[in-house]
DNA sequence: ACTATGTCCTGCGAGC
DNA sequence: TGCTCGCAGGACATAG
């Protein structure tokens, strides 16, 4: 699933592919689900639209578009199984793909997701806002007070996106395992050294499945549609049963904020 | 103001 | 072999 190393590497790539190009028609499907702002409102605001940048916020790939009409922002959420592909357009359109952005260079940008949990929208220029503290940019102070006085699981504090935008499943796991941090310990109750540990190691595996160009776990893909290969380098995650990787006790699965979560009971406290 | 839980959706794998 | 069933989970609604 889409976290923030696999949208870093969508929106990577959606940059290079398509900055500067223009939409000059856009095709919605029939199924509107995946759709927060109505489809004749996305329709209008892409088609005819140059796109002058594409980054990452949180979890979500933010279009700056810019077009006679204006300035205006296409945010795309991937959810679950959301892919954002850039493709020729003789490529055959597989199922569920719900939009299609024709560009002028002769390419299409396809959204294309199956279990429908991502969502599409567009906002006046700079209407978009981050719900909670980018994990990279956020200091050590800052992440630490985020989770002063929370009674909730530290798994849970992980997941929302109120307080960081980005960490999910996998690496709210994979970075609870590297600070020796068990998943279900109230967030109040880490100590002063390991919020350090856990603020250090959410950095360090962001930055490593970034460079590995994120976990193909599910059906995930670039905007290329090349997976990445961080799932190789997951410790605890989908690991249930198979020795710790320091320790060599097995891997223990529980189910935490209706997460399915993994950990080593000997390694984490 | 927090926190916990159910819900949406489809594909896939376990089990019979 | 082929079927059914349960699970996977991000974000939000709703309940407590």
């Amino acid at each position: 699933m889409p976290e923030l190393p696999e949208v870093e590497t969508i929106a990577r790539g959606l940059s290079k592919r398509v900055t500067g190009d223009t939409i000059e028609s856009v095709w919605i499907g029939s199924r509107h689900q995946p759709l927060k702002s109505p489809a004749q409102e996305i329709a209008a605001t892409l088609d005819g639209a140059t796109i002058a940048r594409v980054r990452r916020v949180g979890k979500q790939i933010v279009f700056d578009l810019e077009s006679p009409r204006g300035r205006a922002q296409w945010i795309v959420h991937l959810g679950m199984t959301g892919k954002m592909l850039v493709a020729p357009p003789e490529l055959p359109v597989e199922k569920h793909t719900h939009l299609i952005a024709r560009l002028a260079s002769g390419r299409e940008v396809r959204f294309v997701d199956p279990r429908m949990f991502g969502k599409l929208s567009v906002v006046p220029e700079h209407g978009f806002r981050a719900a909670g503290e980018e994990p990279l940019d956020v200091g050590v102070e800052l992440f630490a007070g985020l989770f002063r006085r929370r009674k909730t699981p530290i798994k849970s504090a992980l997941l929302n996106q109120k307080l960081l935008s980005g960490i999910g499943n996998i690496y709210a796991d994979e970075s609870l395992f590297r600070a020796r941090v068990r998943p279900r310990r109230r967030a109040a109750s880490l100590t002063r050294d390991e919020l350090k540990r856990l603020y250090h190691a959410v950095q360090e595996v962001l930055n490593e499945a970034i460079a590995a160009g994120g976990s193909s776990v599910s059906d995930y893909v670039d905007a290329e549609g090349e997976p990445g290969f961080f799932q190789l380098q997951h410790r605890v995650y989908q690991r249930t049963g198979e020795p710790c990787l320091v320790c060599r006790a097995p891997i223990k699965r529980v189910i935490v904020a209706g997460r399915g979560t993994h950990y080593c009971p000997r390694c984490q406290k």
